[in-house]
DNA sequence: CGGTAAACGAGACGGTACGTCCGGTCTTAGT
DNA sequence: ACTAAGACCGGACGTACCGTCTCGTTTACCG
């Protein structure tokens, strides 16, 4: 967790789940740089200092509360109504990406979801928020990259081990550097709105990123 | 400019240059989060009302602190006290990037000076605070698009039109699509510090991604 | 005033005027100790940093409040519906005590007002709210002192300077003590609700003081 | 005591005096109204129920510390360092005031002996603490009266109607008028400070309040 | 003399108010 | 007319205590 020190085992599991619930719904709802302590405690019917007790920042809050997702912790439809059957939810833990052995559509399917997770305006908010928070916190970096990032980017590093292995990269391929290749210029339409965010987008960058990646010979 | 619509005829030309130096200084001081309407009129000795008066909000600011930089009309030096020579500095208005028939060493170099722009301490934070104002804010991103973004983004478009035309991309290549697959990986590594930002890891990215622009047959 | 040093000049009277209203009628009606800085902004329709701004603590304000009240600034009624007439009320500024050449007559009537001030629902609260915090604060006291507690005080010597002078007290009295020996018992029947305070207590400490005072011969 | 009603059988002494004593010691460190349930709980090394159990208030927590104090409970020397002999303490419970037969002689010594106490700055925060405390709670007057007032008073009752039967004070007098005309005025100059409170007043209170209260003819 | 119920120390909890800071508006002087 | 200055209302900040409520841990009575 990303929590202070105080005698834990006394910590009321309720509060500690109503305040990254409220969190998330309301980074949801007015956006992050809007939100507020008071307006948490309040929506979670917790008194301030059990926030201040437990969380350094209102970007610590959000991160766990991004972190409980992950963890499929939070009651379903979270955010608002309904939750569309199939959707990729933020914190699919499923053990991996698809393998059908067509590694471009396989990537393609995997980053059309994240096209879709971006758009969707129950995580359009709050992402933005968290990702907000984590440029401007070096710390919350860290841990943003060893707790939510690293379990997501190891799935993608293992579909495209396999499809190196299989001769359909090229063998001397940077995983990370091939992953970033894809999911770089995704986030940055994403965050800089400089065009529009679509799956055409997203296959075009797939294509040509294979292309940049397949073997030399 | 980004400025509201009273008697522009009387403004004051000296006020407005000393807001804009503030609030750049301040942002890579403190940072853009801590940022206040109030330290940037004390800063540049100005009553809050005239910032509000000409500005709607503090992004708009900041927004026009690098417009200002980009027309080069920032006193030299400003942010700290030395500059060393030959950078490429964010307002770079050199009419075009540079074209000597070597398209990757072109494009590495170009690439080069973004990252050592990006971990430069004097743009850092006030770029972090302005990215970050663009994430949440439509009307401003749309802006920064606008006066920005596209005079740099066309300098890159020529430079790779140019070579598409020579055959050295495929003549069905998107250019804006060709940019990002470049900066769209710096930009996320810069933002989110998942992994350290490199002239190695920039030089990686532009050979894989002119590997898969490049023509098919 | 009992205020701080901003500049006086630009204050708002309104502002003032409806802090200290607020804070005298709330001391009525809740008592002092239940008394809060944000009861009082809200009621008063103010910011709480205007109250801040301009006193130094919750006692500073009600001392205050008396103050305006003594110079009958304060709207008629306060604290309640009606007034009835013929009231001694605490900021009566009537020039002087009266004077029918009874001094005992005169004493008796002016202290059972005394009495009947102190009993008075409207006032009773808030004063001894006053006397609380004037017991705590040693600037506060000497304000009071000053401020409050000396006009009355000379118009009780003044009378009793001319019952001296008419041979109807010892030439030798001090007229301070001869004061307290009146108004203290009182005070503190008042204070310590040690006993009922009551009009014939009250003429029974004029008539033993008055003999205590009383010329020697 | 002044306690409520759980199992007092099993009550803890050591908490009780360790509470009082911390409490006493609190008001006179940094007074009655910055005093805590806090600060004493953790003075005394308690935990804050265990006062709220046999404590409804803060006020009646500083009362008991008194009512411990006046009966010669509390540890030598509580409330600074050292103690002169002699000192007539809060909680003298000498059986009598002293009777030379010369009235005026013993109320001086008696008196005197007042303003000392309500002079020495161990005793001074506390009761000024107490008597706010008294003058806001008609509940804990009445205690205040029925515990540490009257056993006081009536001893100053015995003294005077001794004098009264041998004829030095007339026959009609009011034993509790006598005595409030006495110590009203110290005790209302000690809280107002409108004057210095000097032996000297003391005396000259006694001789005016004595003359007045003689017999008549 | 071992079991148990109460009081205990500790401290987390939902709250209220604190005194400060800043956002955005409005007023006053000054140039 | 536009500025610098700054008071104003509003409202969030992070802290301190409130009084209540568990938690284990003594402690002292009782069976």
């Amino acid at each position: 967790m990303t929590t202070k020190t105080p005698n834990a085992a006394r910590r009321s599991e309720a509060s500690r789940r109503a305040i990254l619930t409220a969190a998330f719904e309301l980074a949801g709802e007015i956006g992050y740089a809007k939100l507020t302590i008071e307006a948490i405690a309040a929506r979670a019917g917790v008194g301030k200092q059990t926030i201040y007790r437990w969380w350094p920042s209102k970007g610590a809050v959000l991160f766990d509360a991004f972190l409980m997702l992950s963890e499929g912790q939070l009651p379903a439809g979270v955010g608002d109504g309904g939750e569309a059957e199939g959707e990729a939810a933020v914190g699919d833990t499923a053990a991996a990406l698809p393998d059908t052995g067509d590694l471009e559509a396989d990537l393609k399917a995997v980053l059309r979801a994240t096209v879709a997770e971006l758009a969707d305006p129950r995580y359009d908010l709050p992402l933005r928020g968290l990702t907000s928070e984590i440029m401007h916190d070096a710390d919350l970096a860290a841990l943003y990259a060893e707790r939510l990032h690293e379990p997501v980017q190891e799935m993608k590093r293992t579909r495209l081990r396999a499809a190196r292995a299989a001769g359909q990269l090229d063998p001397d391929v940077d995983l990370d550097v091939a992953v970033e290749l894809m999911w770089g210029p995704v986030l940055s339409r994403w965050l800089m709105r400089t065009a529009p965010l679509t799956e055409e987008f997203a296959d075009s960058v797939v294509e040509a990123a294979l292309r940049g990646l397949a073997p030399k010979a």
